[in-house]
DNA sequence: CTCCCGATAT
DNA sequence: ATATCAGGAG
């Protein structure tokens, strides 16, 4: 593992463990993580502020009117898929497991709406249960731009830096590259010149070879 | 690969 | 105007 980028990115971001997404319970999280994909979580922060002070279990949920669910969402996007999935969810939630969230990554990804990266959120911030690292967006980018991954696909990608890094650096991991990725390693107009990694950054390195800033 | 489909930054 | 945002399903 490149342990340098982690002891840098610590310092640059000492106090960042934990999902930004606002939650209580396990049931919160999995809600707040659905309404997240391509979503920012100021956004999402916004909407479960109302939403879970109508909505207060899976019950609640699971008995609501579609389209009064998808109404209590409607400002984040795709919102009819996320509200079947919250509702469906929910739905196999008191059915499936007794009513509380499942805590394997196996059974998480039963549920519609939740892939690996979901799973991952909810395991790691929810439950303390690390299966694998948190891959989403900024992660993919930071972490090709870095150089620590080189595949395209999510679940590649998460592969290749569960086997640079050791499990217990997986969740902070995840975490740091997030952070990284939104106040520095943008995805538009990166912020190279404040960059701690740019030095060992492989996308840095090639532009300034180039000519290009 | 396409669809889903709102808010915000640039 | 449009690219992009803590994705996942078919």
């Amino acid at each position: 593992m490149d342990a340098h980028i982690l002891t840098l990115l610590k310092r640059e971001y000492p106090e960042v463990r934990g999902t930004a997404l606002r939650h209580r319970n396990p049931v919160e999280l999995l809600v707040a993580t659905i309404l997240s994909a391509q979503t920012t979580d100021v956004q999402v922060n916004k909407v479960t502020e109302k939403l879970f002070k109508k909505y207060r279990s899976a019950e609640d949920y699971a008995g609501a009117d579609l389209e009064e669910l998808r109404n209590d969402i409607r400002s984040v996007n795709f919102y009819r898929n996320k509200g079947r999935f919250i509702q469906e969810c929910c739905r196999m939630i008191l059915n499936d497991y007794g009513g509380s969230v499942p805590d394997s990554m196996e059974e998480l990804v039963k549920l519609p709406g939740v892939n690996r990266k979901t799973a991952n959120v909810v395991l790691t911030n929810a439950f303390g249960k690390v299966e694998g690292v948190v891959v989403d967006t900024h992660v993919m980018r930071v972490s090709r731009r870095l150089g620590l991954a080189t595949e395209s696909k999510r679940e590649k990608i998460e592969r290749e830096l569960m086997n640079a890094f050791p499990r217990e650096e997986w969740a902070i991991l995840s975490d740091l590259l997030i952070a990284h990725g939104r106040r520095v390693c943008r995805a538009r107009n990166p912020r190279c010149e404040e960059c701690v990694l740019r030095e060992r950054c492989l996308h840095y390195r090639k532009m300034r070879a180039e000519g290009k800033e």
